[in-house]
DNA sequence: GTCACAGTGTTGCATAAGCAACATCAAGTC
DNA sequence: GACTTGATGTTGCTTATGCAACACTGTGAC
């Protein structure tokens, strides 16, 4: 689907972060977050403390590296509006920004699930919401043609459309059969661009 | 059940072998084992060819590696016949070391029953007589007094102890519903001591 | 023939992970 | 108060893994 220009990371350390994430996940599913111990976490995963601490500073730490990927994603190559076009289904024109990011959270589904659903913990939509603004304000360049003088102003925009996106992607993890990531994607972008047609 | 003074080894190392076999083993299911290349090994495994070299010779090399784990058992602490007695069952006395072998297999039943079974390589169960053979060899002190001067000699009958064996261990492998380990030894255990019974 | 190509092993150096020991802190317990 | 106890972080050193480059081999194409 998306390209793979992903700058591959020391295989180790993607191995021992996967160790780390699923023992985690596993540990709040049983427990909830609160009562789970750093070293619970690190005896499952059977990664040595020090290890820990030279990924992240703590649990609340490791809990946002999902969504710091969503961060990553949005700022490096893979957060490209314009180049790569792709022609999926109804939708002529479609970044792959946008599927990358659905990507993401169909390859994360257990974690987003658990975080963005009723018993999830708000910093974590907050977190993602946040990510998803900056990185339209950082790309604002492409809105400024279409802002007419008088209308609301770009900071509320940028955060309407990324808590819209957030929304949507809530509503996904509900469905029993959810849509394919390109599918989601277009119908995102469809929606997005009919906030655009004043143009 | 069965003492674990394991004298642990690196977590890195149980992990990396691990990823080998398992990557190792998927594949010989596949395409079987003479179309297995090591490159293709290391890629699904996500191992460095330099790591696979460290630990084995060549892929016939990982592939003894599971029964070449039969005979680190045998002459290790797990090895003893008289210390752990254990009270499983019908058996008033039970050596821990045959309990241990059919944990060991029970813990890698795909491989063996791979390996052992109709289409598999007739390496492996040599290899497998050939470890517990030694082992019966080198406690040959526990058959010299009932051994009567004029009969079959000690090779032969260790020889043929270690083919019993392995045949019982085929024999469990085609199971539906494979008796626990803990049974398999008492009975194997009776087996062994009827032919001892002329003492 | 030789040329390209693909798979096999090997080597030196860089880096992530393991480990043991330590300091810190909070919550009991007396 | 002092004193344990258990969890959290930190640190220096050791070791396993990754990586890139290399030589070697066989095999098929021409």
């Amino acid at each position: 689907m998306s390209q793979e220009l992903a700058a591959k990371p020391d295989p180790r350390v993607r191995r021992t972060q996967q160790l780390l994430r699923d023992a985690f996940l596993a540990l709040v599913l049983e427990q909830g977050f609160e009562a789970v111990r750093v070293s619970e976490i690190i005896t499952r995963a059977e990664v040595n403390r020090a290890t820990f601490y030279r990924h992240y500073r703590s649990k609340r730490d490791l809990l946002r590296s999902w969504t710091q990927e969503v961060g990553t994603l949005l700022n490096t190559g893979a957060g490209s509006l314009e180049d790569p076009r792709i022609n999926a289904g109804s939708a002529e024109y479609l970044p792959a920004v946008v599927v990358t990011l659905f990507e993401h959270i169909a390859a994360h589904t257990p974690y987003y699930r658990l975080m963005l659903g009723r018993h999830g913990l708000n910093s974590i939509a907050s977190d993602m919401e946040l990510q998803v603004t900056q990185f339209l304000e950082r790309r604002a360049d492409l809105f400024n043609g279409a802002l007419p003088p008088d209308g609301a102003p770009l900071g509320m925009r940028t955060r309407a459309y990324a808590a819209e996106f957030v929304g949507i992607v809530k509503w996904w993890l509900e469905q029993d059969l959810p849509p394919s990531p390109g599918q989601m994607a277009v119908w995102t972008w469809d929606l997005s661009i009919r906030l655009e047609d004043s143009t």
